[in-house]
DNA sequence: ACTTTTGGACTGACTGGTCAGTTCAAAAGT
DNA sequence: ACTTTTGAACTGACCAGTCAGTCCAAAAGT
């Protein structure tokens, strides 16, 4: 992560990992600053001199995590582009980075998933600009395709969008939270079947 | 349940709806009982003599929901067998009805996607009952048209269920966070479309 | 060499507020 | 007669955030 190793960004890197669990097995507001302390190893006080409050420590976490998995859709895409492959190929790779960030971040996106949608809640307009990053990644890559014809006129760029975000997110934390004998080659080749549209049986 | 009085009934379905509101907006446990009395316009006392506890309350909501959905779902699937229909038009009237239930009740969706992968707590058996239930209704029309053909037999059930089911979720629930304007049939024809397999541009 | 100062990082007991759950007598509903 | 609801007071556990003070390594002073 950040290169400068000082003794703050150690104790901070420690408290995102023991947050990032604890937030996401028992939810934000049962889990305890006192508990998020002991799990890192550090004082309460140490929470507080590093973090404005819970809140900003969890805020901080979103961007932290939200970070790494556009960097890696992106890369993936980028990567599709160079070896100068085609966009359903580019949305198969992201497909696969995707789960491979939820195979190491487990935790992370199940927080996520759950503090997506509700409204109301302190860390909305923070969640807003970080989901929309994501987001914007595949919907490049789907524009893209339709540009150069290799994609449907037909479909709706941010809704399919988010169908595609959508299948990926649930059918991996599915796996992870209740199919765990699975391998990531199954789910994602259950993923690219859908989306190449060879559900339907023909050929 | 006890179909016997009808006064009671009424103040729980209150209790239902303020609750959901108010659990998806803020989640379980930053929602308080007085305030969940408040809203339903009910003494905190009469919580407690419906309810053996706030947990109790929440559990029962969840049963009563899901209940709504797979009925929903099977009555989809049953119509369409009924009209004889393929089993693609099945899964497509499940997305529909599936919209049409987030559309209905969308707080409780909301609640049930925040819940749902969350590992020990203490409604976790009760969801995992729960949500098998609905995936149920959709494996089975998937192995249906396997077996008739209709389906590649490539597919793998469990998760391409869970895919579909993931894909309705989010994609609704973005819709309805972000993109209210568009219309239900909209996100339901990006949906088919999907499912259909003709996101490729190839006719 | 040696003492003293500085300041960033950390500590943990403490405070003030919050909230689930209880209690119960009286009222309302059927 | 009986079930259900009311309302308000109360308890005790729990918890976010505070703050006076400790620790220590490196810089400054002698």
């Amino acid at each position: 992560m950040d290169s400068s190793s000082t003794r703050r960004q150690v104790t901070r890197q420690k408290l995102y990992e023991a947050a990032v669990t604890l937030i996401a097995e028992q939810g934000f507001s049962s889990t305890t600053v006192d508990e998020i302390a002991e799990r890192a190893g550090v004082a309460k006080g140490t929470v507080y001199y590093n973090f404005k409050s819970k809140t900003e420590l969890f805020e901080e976490l979103l961007r932290h995590g939200v970070g790494l998995l556009t960097a890696s859709l992106r890369a993936a895409a980028d990567e599709t582009e160079e070896r100068g492959g085609t966009k359903v190929e580019a949305l198969d790779a992201m497909i696969r980075a995707g789960l491979g960030f939820i195979d190491r971040y487990p935790a992370f996106t199940q927080l996520y998933v759950a503090e997506l949608w509700r409204t109301n809640r302190a860390w909305q307009s923070t969640l807003l600009v970080v989901r929309q990053e994501a987001v914007a990644v595949v919907e490049t890559v789907l524009r893209e395709g339709v540009d150069n014809g290799e994609l449907s006129k037909e479909i709706d760029i941010p809704l399919t969008a988010a169908a595609l975000v959508g299948m990926v997110l649930v059918a991996a934390l599915d796996w992870q939270a209740f199919q765990r004998e699975r391998t990531i080659d199954d789910v994602h080749s259950a993923l690219s079947l859908l989306l190449h549209g060879r559900v339907s049986g023909r050929r």
